[in-house]
DNA sequence: GGCCAGGACCGTG
DNA sequence: CACGGTCATGGC
């Protein structure tokens, strides 16, 4: 058990805000599955057994110190004041790379909840039963598994033209991620290394640094953010990331999640 | 039936 | 380098 009152956390705007699909809320609060653990948040408590603790505060990252990035970007720019406030307790989680990767494979030209009824559907069919509360969840299945598989495997779950992104994303990964140390990379570096990957432009490339490996210091530009950089700063889209990176500075991911978040959700301004 | 969904790929100009 | 057609699938 952790309790989570004394750090900045929503559970709704963290799980909802487009970053991870394998978050469920019910009338108790959320259930959730990451790294092969279960656990739920109730009442400002996470729920796990207590070995778990140190994987759900690496993947909270609640040694981090809101105040200080979000007092940092204020100074960059007070015109985020709205979002930042609308965004409240919205963390940007540290998930596992290779089911970044994947998730966002299938997000290129989807919607969240087909994106989440895929991810569902591969775990059901590929991860392992770990049994939570009064039901049983399922893991996120190995790259080892999937890189096993052949593409007809995937046939069921209806993933389109994305089953053989899937496929080259698993065996990219079997056999090169363990041997490459990502932390040691500047984000370029990675970044290039995941286009790599059939399947992963820039966009999701930069979604994987954000959300996977911790760089803060990269800005997913997606079609929300061009309309909101576009109607609300008059960025002309080929400058976006040099405006970007010089007007938020080194924490503009956190800016992007928060802007994504405030204009994709809250009525009004953007026309999608 | 056309358009859109947290895009990427591939072929041309 | 920039542009546009195409790519499965499902919801509206």
């Amino acid at each position: 058990m952790i309790c989570l009152k004394n750090h900045e956390f929503s559970p709704k705007a963290t799980f909802e805000c487009g970053q991870c699909f394998r978050w469920t809320a019910d009338d108790k609060g959320y259930v959730g599955i990451a790294g092969g653990r279960a656990c739920r948040i109730r009442d400002g408590r996470l729920e796990c057994p207590e070995e778990d603790n140190a994987f759900w505060r690496s993947y909270f990252c609640l040694d981090m110190d809101y105040s200080a990035m979000k007092a940092f970007l204020l100074e960059q720019d007070p015109t985020l004041e709205p979002c930042l406030d609308y965004g409240q307790g919205l963390r940007i989680l540290r998930q596992d790379l290779w089911e970044t990767v994947i998730s966002f494979i299938l997000s290129a030209n989807n919607n969240i909840p087909r994106i989440k009824k895929m991810i569902e559907g591969l775990c059901k069919k590929f991860g392992e039963p770990i049994a939570f509360e009064d039901k049983i969840l399922y893991s996120f299945p190995s790259t080892q598994c999937i890189a096993g598989l052949k593409c007809s495997d995937l046939a069921a779950l209806k993933l389109g033209y994305r089953d053989r992104y899937v496929m080259d994303a698993a065996v990219f990964m079997a056999s090169h991620a363990d041997s490459i140390a990502w932390q040691q990379l500047s984000a370029e570096e990675a970044r290039q290394t995941l286009m790599q990957i059939k399947g992963v432009g820039r966009k999701v490339a930069d979604c994987i640094l954000l959300f996977a490996l911790g760089c803060y210091d990269v800005f997913p530009q997606d079609v929300w953010i061009r309309r909101i950089m576009g109607q609300v700063y008059q960025t002309p889209e080929r400058s976006t990331q040099e405006f970007a990176q010089q007007k938020y500075g080194y924490y503009r991911g956190f800016a992007q999640q928060y802007l994504f978040y405030y204009y994709r959700n809250h009525a009004g301004k953007i026309q999608g």
